[in-house]
DNA sequence: TATTAATAGTTATTTCACATAACCATTAAG
DNA sequence: CTTAATGGTTATGTGAAATAACTATTAATA
């Protein structure tokens, strides 16, 4: 009879750690699941030279033609000072412009230039493509439920913020 | 007819900022709602002086007694360097031991003291009660629906690591 | 109107979660 | 026996967040 394999002649007893106690915890599923779509969200940005930060922000900014920092900080659930770089970033590679706001001279309107907005378009058609590779395991009515359940928890937070 | 209560003198717009280009994105929603239970589970944890790695290095720990620190920084997903520092507080708070390995001298192995498990008892089941009140929105089938969805996202991953 | 308070953006600094490189001790392989 | 690989550590860097404190400007109030 021969013996398996002789698994371990190291003493590394190769014994699986259990992560049990953490798989009763939804929030340990939601943040190993997004690890992953984030990794692949790195990925597929690192072509175009964006970030998530940079990412999420250019994007609100073309579909938010105008709008201030603050109202984008709010948006992107930042703080102001954070922004800052993300912008002076975007600005510095001219996809996006701060115009001085006439009625209020302490604010900048955010708009995107013409470059912004087809590397804008470029980046989500990519991400897009992404992330239907990714989800491909899950049919639409999973998916749908999913996103519901993500949001109806995204809601609960607002409440108790 | 009274003027409509003048919503802004000041030019600001109080027009809301669309993120629907990025609502499309499942991965967007599942950051926003990992946002909210993240909060919840650092405000949950800090009664017991623990952060999220910490939490979860000390509950792999009571789980596997006796495992190597490179098994739990990879159970983690971190690089053996973050164990460390993470291992120094819990080590330093007298929640875990770090043993040499008669076996081999080079490795440790990693227990949890009695203070450890109990203070780990405890926080896991302070984290029940919190993640039980935020999910309370979602019936049984729903949170099994998401559980299975994102687990199947993370196995997605592993493959294309 | 003059002073105070609030707002928009910025700078500086900090914390946390992660990664890489380089190193020491020890063990395994050639 | 020399070389590889492994386990742990130190030093260091980066990206994502937060806080405090500042300037310029606008709003509120006394």
């Amino acid at each position: 009879m021969k013996k398996p394999a002789q698994t371990s002649a190291t003493t590394t007893d190769i014994l699986m750690v259990s992560d049990a106690t953490l798989r009763g915890f939804v929030g340990y599923h939601m943040k190993r699941a997004f690890n992953v779509v984030q990794a692949d969200l790195v990925r597929t940005l690192q072509p175009f030279e964006l970030r998530m930060l940079t990412y999420s922000a250019l994007v609100l900014i073309v579909d938010n033609p105008g709008l201030r920092q603050s109202q984008l900080a709010d948006a992107m659930d930042i703080e102001r000072p954070n922004l800052v770089v993300i912008l002076d970033e975007l600005e510095g590679r001219e996809l996006v412009s701060r115009d001085r706001v006439p009625t209020d001279r302490r604010a900048y309107a955010l708009t995107a230039t013409p470059a912004g907005q087809l590397l804008c378009k470029r980046a989500v058609a990519a991400v897009e493509a992404h992330e239907r590779a990714l989800l491909s395991g899950l049919d639409d009515a999973t998916r749908a439920t999913l996103v519901a359940a993500l949001s109806k928890i995204e809601k609960s937070g607002k409440s108790r913020a």
